[in-house]
DNA sequence: ATATATAGTGCATTAAAACGCACTATATAT
DNA sequence: ATATATAGTGCGTTTTAATGCACTATATAT
């Protein structure tokens, strides 16, 4: 999964939330300003800061070998 | 996916590949201090990091709604 | 027993993530 | 037109990830 493709799938699952940036921050304990930088595609978040995003969203972080089967 | 099975996946990987941490860290762009810090539980990778250990392992990071369905 | 390969740790430095605050940009509603 | 809600940015500080180096720990082979 591509940078861009996971930012995406963020901003698009929050946006389905109906959940602002703000409310997000707060329910993931992630800092507001560091939510900002994620979702417009600057900066290199941590494992911890997509497992707190993830944890607010119902969403998980999964990695795991390639299926080069499937194309 | 926790922390701790994610760095199990990654562990397995590589020594399924039969591959050293010196050597991961080689081809994969990371440094050997970062490796073995991520591999004994400490630190806090960043997505940049396990992007590039992604790469080099023929793994691929994900991050999806989690599935509620199955238990 | 000792040389070799591999993994883990202590210590220090550098770069960058996380963060807050104040501000700007944009869209929407009144 | 202007108030309001939301997203994005500039600037600064603090914390910490990434890194190298030198060392220790452990297992394995000779």
């Amino acid at each position: 999964m591509h940078y861009e493709t996971l930012i995406e799938t963020v901003k698009a699952r929050r946006e389905m939330l109906n959940v602002t940036q703000e409310l997000l921050a707060d329910l993931s304990g992630v800092g507001l300003r560091t939510l900002k930088q994620f979702e417009s595609g600057k900066g290199n978040p941590t494992l911890e800061t997509l497992s707190k995003l993830g944890n607010a969203l119902g969403m998980e972080l999964t990695f795991a070998v390639k299926d080069v089967t499937a194309k």
